[in-house]
DNA sequence: CGTCTCCTTGACGTTCATCAAGTATTGTGG
DNA sequence: CCACAATACTTGATGAACGTCAAGGAGACG
């Protein structure tokens, strides 16, 4: 499951990341745009707002925030892992808006904009899918603002794990006990909480037998009472 | 100014529009996807939520609202007026996720998404365009995901104010008073605060000599000071 | 000209931020 | 690998911005 191969035609994580869709033709063709699978360290930077862009990322392994900066005022938009794409919105005018900063040590696909540019010409469903890509961005990123407007602490805490436990489950990774590197300082960023507030909750939900987040380490105790904290439907399990 | 001309090669608007950027062989390529203007009435949804997806919509004049609806809770996502694209981020899937309904009398261009792909593949300035507007869109989602958050309630209600302003000043109209035709509650909806509060800002502004909205009608008495609220930095005027 | 929706203004309440101080964990250099 | 410094987390006390509730007034529409 996480084995490395170098071509998009037998990539492991084919299913995961944009290529998904394509014809085994086509993504043939894909591999020629791949550089080399590449690795950053925690603290380093995949770039920066106002660089130029040159390629979009595809992760492998790791974590990646993404957030812009007003002042002094740092903001997360996202967090990115396994099968997660980066940079996208860079595309159109080679420029990047926001910083990717490595926060668990990385392994990526790099991939040119000047080679997918070239080759999305001639494979009309590759377009179709950066195109797709950038929809299903656009509309996560309102279903963001939903939910930092209209959502208690407690509803965010729940939503976000939920998000990372989906994921996890998504991608055939155990979700009931896992590694969570994040900061808990940078978890109350990205959902307009405080520290202070995101450790009383989770407390609370410690508490209450639903689910505990020690030292980077992730158990749900209780992921149907998770579920009902999020207001999210819980989807049936096989 | 505001005449309407059948052809994006003649179109008055053509500087707004998506088409901006295009050759003039191009254009008239273009012309051909154009289905013939059409009319809503204040009231009309032009596309509800789950609908499919079959065309984009270029404002020619008049209002439109963009909202989601979860349970009972309607979220405004955006405002759309003259020279603005609604309905983009329904093109991959052919399918939209949001309701865009007016609220005040709209002239719009109906460009269908059939037509647009097909000669997207040949003028591939144009896909690059769409790929743009999407981008665009992105950042500016996470902008305002920055204001709903960062700001306050008088901060919020400057930077709406400017960034309607500043719209018009960009089209060519008059931006010190002008029409606004939009309810306090779709405002207070959009920036994620009460009607109540909206009223209380808008009071204070105009206690203060910056600007009033009464009657639908909006007179700006002293922008640098509206400017000074908002945070935002003040284009030189010429 | 009456009804309905929208807007205004005031009194009060709630959620979460802020401030503060102490504890745990991580990172670093010897 | 340990010591200690820096950073992260926890918990409590207090407060502020804006929401909620309420009631009256002004527009808009038929």
């Amino acid at each position: 499951m996480n084995q490395y191969s170098p071509s998009c035609s037998r990539c492991a994580m084919q299913n995961l990341c944009f290529v998904h869709g394509l014809h085994a033709n086509d993504l043939n063709r894909l591999d020629q745009l791949l550089d080399h699978k590449l690795s950053f360290r925690k603290g380093d930077v995949l770039f920066n707002a106002g660089d130029t862009a040159q390629s979009v990322y595809a992760i492998r392994s790791g974590l990646i925030k993404l957030y812009s900066t007003q002042g002094e005022q740092e903001l997360i938009h996202d967090f990115y892992l396994l099968g997660d794409l980066v940079g996208l919105e860079g595309l159109a005018n080679r420029q990047h808006h926001y910083t990717a900063k490595v926060i668990e040590d990385v392994q990526v696909c790099a991939v040119s904009f000047d080679q997918l540019d070239f080759i999305s010409q001639e494979i009309p469903e590759l377009n179709t899918q950066l195109l797709r890509l950038m929809s299903q961005n656009i509309v996560k990123e309102r279903q963001h603002a939903r939910v930092l407007t209209h959502k208690t602490a407690e509803q965010k805490m729940a939503e976000f794990l939920i998000e990372m436990i989906e994921k996890l489950r998504s991608r055939g990774y155990d979700y009931l006990q896992f590694r969570l590197g994040i900061l808990h300082r940078d978890v109350a960023n990205f959902l307009n909480l405080t520290p202070e507030t995101i450790s009383r909750v989770l407390a609370k939900f410690n508490r209450e037998g639903l689910l505990s987040w020690k030292k980077k380490e992730v158990k749900v105790m209780n992921l149907t009472k998770l579920y009902a904290y999020s207001q999210l439907t819980q989807p049936h399990l096989d």
